[in-house]
RNA sequence: GUGGACGUAGCUCAGUUGGUUAGAGUCCCGGAUUGUGGAUCCGGUUGUCGUGGGUUCAAAUCCCACCGUCCACCCCA
């Protein structure tokens, strides 16, 4: 008989197993509350959409697009595209549903994104982030919101150490100008810039702000600084927005080097990094997007939202420890296995917060207590031929010092709550 | 996509300059009074040595390719 090669997951697409899921549980929960609390809703999205669409809204030169996307065609032949990320999903249906007729909209999402790339720590194919979009607010108090809205959720996690850093690309003529200024500066160093630099001139001059290359880094000290490519109403809006952040208690540092990877950022963009994850850094980051929603053909409609990475949050929040079951029912024979089914009925609906298993398969009652000791059970609720004979129910304490009660059925559930029989002497 | 390190039991890892039938701990299962857990003791299963080729009398060990993981670049959440 020959052996079949076992299956395998497909790279960067992994697993997440028992033990890691009430991690995850724990941050969507708080999450959930965080949002909630600020008035956001949950929106959901479809995992496919045109590729077109992410061409259109992050942009042809970026690599999400040029390289990372899932792209395949459906039967019909459309040419489909798994998310990359979220804005431009998020996007499509407020302009396609006209949620901005129905005011402020503040929402948030979570779930998978694709995108092709080498896996490494904190970067997998298939990754998942959180996210909030509002749109329909062109003023800094947005930004404000926003930035305050993700200081309360590492609040609201116990994290601590994140660091955030901000900046403003102004609106997009002013970065379209800047490009230009970026240009002509660079275009007579073309030679001195390592090749993936020399290739980002051509394509994303931008993207040369947050180069790590030691050669463009001396270079762009005698930059021209993109502040100096700014209007008055765009100077006014970031001083507005440092202002307010201030005012939030949100720690900043401006960094006049960041850019976001994503074509339609304009305005206000941040980034907040832990020094504890490595190279990829960025837990959560985003910024102001104004005029994505009219370029994709809705109504001019201000926005802006932030994103961060579940699998990157998880590796920071420290994990919580997994508790057992408050109790374990254990049939011994063939008639208290019928018996115990009628049972477990009663006390999920009598104790509907507690967590009661059924010892399931055979085994000894000492094998089967050593099961249920091991899962961090709190009880063993015990059922045998003497405990039916006498109408009583065996309550085994499995924590703490050795203590065994009788009781009787009828007040088990009572005896659950309180820990304490009624009389303990029966 | 580029460079480097690594891949032995479910998990954490030993395995000498190539040399008999590949090991430990842990976990899991059973037992030490027929219905009473944790500690201890005893016993048991751990395995295509990542996969496929090659060199050799002989490969977990050396060589090549592929796959995967990790680290960095790149990219970004």
């Amino acid at each position: 008989m020959k052996r079949e090669t076992p299956p395998a997951h497909v790279r960067g697409m992994n697993d997440l197993l028992p033990r890691e899921t009430p991690h995850w549980q724990h941050i969507e929960r708080v999450a959930r509350e965080v949002f909630r609390r600020a008035g956001y809703r949950e929106i959901r999205l479809p995992l496919v959409e045109e590729a077109a669409l992410f061409v259109r809204c992050i942009g042809e030169a970026t690599d999400i697009v040029e390289k990372e996307m899932y792209l395949f065609e459906d039967r019909n032949g459309d040419r489909l595209a798994l998310r990359p990320e979220a804005t431009a999903g998020c996007v499509r249906a407020v302009i396609e549903h006209h949620l901005e007729r129905e005011g402020i909209q503040r929402l948030w999402y979570a779930g998978p994104m694709f995108r092709h790339e080498r896996p490494q720590k904190g970067r997998q194919r298939q990754f998942h982030q959180i996210g909030v979009e509002v749109f329909g607010i062109p003023t800094p108090d947005l930004e404000a919101e926003l930035l305050l809205l993700s200081d309360e959720l590492w609040d609201a996690l116990g994290l601590t150490g994140l660091v955030l850093e901000i900046n403003t690309l102004g609106t997009a003529a002013e970065r379209e100008q800047y490009r230009n200024v970026l240009l002509d500066y660079f275009r007579p160093h073309r030679g001195e810039l390592e090749p993936d630099d020399a290739r980002r001139l051509d394509r994303n001059p931008l993207r040369l702000l947050d180069s790590k290359s030691g050669p463009t880094r001396a270079l762009l000290e005698r930059a021209p600084p993109l502040a100096d490519s700014l209007g008055p109403d765009s100077r006014a809006h970031w001083e507005r927005v440092l202002e307010l952040v201030t005012a939030a208690g949100v720690d900043y540092r401006v960094n006049p080097y960041l850019v976001r990877g994503l074509d339609y950022y304009t305005q206000t963009v941040f980034e907040w990094t832990s020094p504890a994850l490595g190279a990829q850094s960025a837990v959560c980051s985003g910024g102001r997007y104004d005029n994505l929603v009219e370029e994709l053909g809705g109504p001019p409609l201000p926005a802006m939202g932030w994103a961060l990475g579940v699998e990157r949050l998880v590796a920071l929040v420290p994990a919580g420890r997994s508790e057992g079951p408050d109790a374990v029912v254990i049939p011994l024979g063939a008639q208290a296995e019928a018996e115990c089914l009628a049972l477990l009925r009663d006390l999920h609906r009598m104790l509907p917060g507690r967590e009661i298993e059924l010892s399931l398969g055979a085994g000894s009652l000492k094998a089967r207590l050593k099961r249920a000791d091991r899962t961090g059970a709190r009880r063993a609720v015990i059922v045998g031929e003497d405990e039916l004979k006498r109408g009583v129910i065996q309550v085994k304490v499995l924590v703490g010092a050795r203590r065994t009660d009788f009781v009787p059925r009828a007040q088990l559930a009572e005896y659950l709550v309180g820990g304490i029989p009624a009389d303990p002497s029966q």
